[in-house]
DNA sequence: TATTGTTATACTCTATAACTATA
DNA sequence: TATAGTTATAGAGTATAACAATA
């Protein structure tokens, strides 16, 4: 396995994906620092701004300890961006909510993640998907999908359960 | 500014680029934890391999306070992959050097960051200098370099002194 | 006086293990 | 007994501030 492939474009292509993923770092955590949020308080954020999640999810989410969870919702239930409440259905579970003030931050820090987005808006919408489809190949979605074909929007596979 | 692009388009792709960017985190994490080192100690490893490089410069690349490199490159010097050597010409600076066991490891960390080779070897050449040649637009490099254009190689700005 | 690296301190995130309360 | 969440603990990264050596 991994076929050694040394070619000079291959290298080049790599390094840039490199670039994007410090890139998206550096402005996540910064944009996350304008509201006074580490980087993990901003994803947990951004999750449960979407849909309630017990504690034991959330750590999947972040492909951590549930320990760790314990303390980053802490801290933000503490600044009041979230509140647990207990599950009707089994009380062992407490489910993760956030308040009003907490989906407006997190609005507002969705606001403010502009990258990729203000450059992708440089780019046509044929640049775009192009893009698009050689993401989602390089990700192993859609393997037919091909760049050329341009309009093959509906084969999506999952964005359900997750894992 | 930030013209609020919410065409669904743009909004998959900033997605797909989040996928892309945790992915990579994670496999980088995961390379690194092979070999018993952190992120940040895989990284810094990464960089003496190239090069020797002052306490200073080492957190100007991993953007943090210099402080903090002290403890990276104390903990990589104690398991002898590193070295701290003075530098002749100015007596306050401390060049980190790898050692011999370090650029060995280095390279073998290099060799088992697969992901975006591996997936990238599934895509033609056409589709990789596209991947490039749009990756580079969205990172503001090279910003009259068009995807189909092709061959434009001449144009590269920087890649020199960095900030 | 300015710069390099270090130390000291405090906070956050992280994993591990042990605990509780439910199921 | 198994699961959900928590606590306790220890290690690592981070920023801030103060310090010694050198320029």
């Amino acid at each position: 396995m991994a076929p050694r492939s040394t070619d000079p474009l291959t290298l080049e292509v790599v390094e840039l994906i490199g670039d994007v993923v410090a890139r998206y770092y550096e402005e996540y955590e910064a944009a996350a620092a304008e509201h006074a949020l580490t980087g993990a308080q901003a994803r947990v954020l951004g999750l449960l701004s979407l849909e309630p999640l017990p504690m034991r999810r959330i750590a999947k989410r972040l492909k951590c300890e549930p320990s760790n969870v314990t303390g980053i919702v802490d801290r933000l239930e503490a600044r009041g961006l979230v509140e647990r409440r207990p599950d009707p259905s089994d009380r062992r579970i407490k489910l993760a909510v956030t308040t009003d003030e907490g989906r407006s931050t997190a609005r507002r820090l969705r606001d403010s993640l502009d990258f990729a987005r203000e450059p992708l808006a440089g780019l046509t919408d044929v640049e775009r998907s192009l893009l698009r489809d050689l993401l989602r190949r390089m990700l192993g979605m859609d393997p037919d999908t091909r760049p050329d074909t341009g309009s093959n929007p509906g084969t999506r596979a999952d964005t359900g359960t997750g894992s």
